[in-house]
DNA sequence: GCTTATCACGAAAACGATTCCGTGATTAAA
DNA sequence: TTTAATCACGGAATCGTTTTCGTGATAAGC
């Protein structure tokens, strides 16, 4: 179809293919001269070369993937902006896959990645993910693979976290300082490391504050907004319903927003709420929403940026064995105030 | 270092590479018999097939291509979700690019699209995109393209589009019957054909029910917040200010509210404010925001499965000069309530 | 029994770029 | 002047698939 290749390039100007590729790849081995005629000729003809013969060459890709849970949450489409920006500046492509936080469709998503498409992985795994052994073969393969947010402990490589543990402290402190007694912790999966840390946080804070620990205000939700209307509807109606509600993940913030106005409930009188979130407008919501943001930019341009360094520089070291923390900054409003 | 290829599968199964291969393929040549072996040794030998080898024998990539002017805007965040969806089915790959508004960008990663890395391209338009020599080049270097949402009404392809003059008229008739005398519209570029209808439909409103249209009224904004915050500000300032506001764009509403907190103005008493968006959570703001929202997902959905049928099905006709008009939704909140 | 299909597979070319090896020509060293 | 480098380039192999063209063997048709 369009056809201008190194072949038609070394007719047209009398070279050898061998030659003209030297030419573009600015060998040494090739005059000034000849160096120009080719690279005229190329710019003239509008000369690309073929991303598939390269790639079968020389086993590169220059593309990256980034394997994420769900866009429709904020902070992934955030993060990825921010990696976007640091891919294209090296000339990186970058691939999107969602697993729809299921771990089915995040194994069959791997397998796809392991032939060489990609020259390097980014991901947050999903919340079902307990098994790891398809996250272990990409590390086994070689292919350079960073965790962020929701990462993978027991893979020995880079991971990119916030502060989960000391910002989910920190919270529940705030919300108990309010005047909560009773602060139930909204989250979707137990299993995942971040979910564990926010957790520990909460649990740390609400024990050095005396309060007693109750096991039925840690509620697991599901990933369906009418299922957890359901369920937060139904713990807000108990007798022994919370005053105070952490939630793990936006998502569930909102959904208690509706039931709270269905209930004919009031926010922050009868019932104080904080979640993680990255939404921009928390300030314009009724109330606005006291949050726990994460630098999502950052984590995106940060997790990229040492995927390039590992991928254009030569002798690189390996990605070491660390976590890498980003802090969260908590955004005191109206949801979680004493009045 | 993975290393498993047909070539080695071949030597284990003493067979040729050819006969594998075509094993593989489920040729009508080879023997049940033989297949059987041959798949269940790639099964058990985990064998994946290079990409690259394969794209540079077919060209095709069994990729496509998302070129957008942002992240940020949920919009293209949800419509992201719809064609992954999509392509994921039928086992392609999507990539995706930001143009950051910026047509030098965009000319950029179209360049790079051309010599075979993607089978299709779906996009959008950077706001700033008057010429379109980099868009021809794509049609006809035959690489099956499809706009969505901001078009290029002069390539003769298929555009998905919502009804923007209808929602623009029927939203501008809201707020007129709400009680609005001057209605002010915001927008980023006059440029793109999506702000034209939807400014259309705005003026037609006007016009048939009598009200003066003043073209100061009409403001064009910028892409950063600073800006628009203080171009707002200078709007509700003004001794002619508006008594409604009809933003085209999601961010230009956020603005609005922020700079009636600040002067301590009421939204619906002393501006009713309307704007085009998607954000889910329009029912919480305080006050809840009128939007015009479109059915993002299904914009993804219908515009990856039309390009999908084109390249999965053999003698697909070729796309259609035409406009697909998915309808967009009105949805009253208070912002633009009478009292 | 002989010709002709059909079957089941192998050998080799091709896709487009890179690179190892060679080689004639010029220059430098002795 | 002879020898050895260095320069500037060409030839051919290579990456891993797919596919065209064969080919020997078996089966079918007369």
């Amino acid at each position: 179809m369009s056809g201008v290749n190194i072949k038609k390039l070394a007719e047209i100007l009398n070279l050898a293919p061998s030659t003209v590729s030297r030419a573009l790849n600015d060998s040494y081995e090739i005059s000034d001269k000849t160096k120009k005629r080719v690279l005229d000729m190329a710019k003239k003809m509008n000369y690309q070369p073929n991303p598939f013969a390269r790639g079968l060459r020389e086993h590169k890709s220059k593309t990256i993937a980034m394997i994420i849970p769900d866009l429709v949450n904020n902070f992934f489409a955030q993060v990825i902006e921010g990696v976007e920006e640091i891919t294209q500046e090296h000339g990186y492509h970058l691939l999107v896959y969602h697993t729809h936080e299921n771990l089915e469709r995040e194994k069959e998503i791997v397998a796809h990645l392991l032939n060489g498409r990609v020259d390097g992985i980014m991901m947050s795994v999903s919340h079902q993910t307990r098994e790891t052994e398809h996250l272990m073969t990409i590390f086994e393969k070689g292919i350079p693979l960073i965790f962020f947010d929701r990462v993978c402990e027991s893979i020995p490589t880079t991971k990119f976290v916030t502060n989960g543990y000391e910002s989910g402290y920190e919270v529940t402190k705030h919300l108990i300082a309010q005047g909560c007694k009773r602060i139930a912790f909204l989250l979707l999966s137990r299993e995942i490391s971040i979910s564990q840390q926010r957790l520990k946080g909460y649990m740390d804070a609400l024990e050095e504050s005396g309060l007693a620990m109750d096991e039925g205000l840690v509620i697991k939700c599901e990933n369906s907004d009418d299922e957890n209307y359901h369920i937060i509807n139904k713990l807000l109606t108990d007798k022994q319903a919370p005053d105070g509600i952490l939630a793990a993940v936006e998502k569930l913030a909102i959904s208690t927003y509706y039931v709270v106005r269905d209930l004919e409930m009031n926010i922050p009188r009868d019932l104080k709420l904080a979640t993680f979130s990255n939404m921009k407008i928390a300030d314009l919501l009724n109330p606005s929403l006291t949050t726990i943001s994460q630098p999502t930019h950052e984590f995106g341009r940060k997790a990229a940026a040492l995927l390039m360094n590992k991928l254009t520089k030569k002798n690189a070291p390996d990605f070491r064995d660390e976590l890498v923390i980003l802090p969260s900054k908590l955004h005191i409003r109206r949801s979680s105030s004493k009045a």
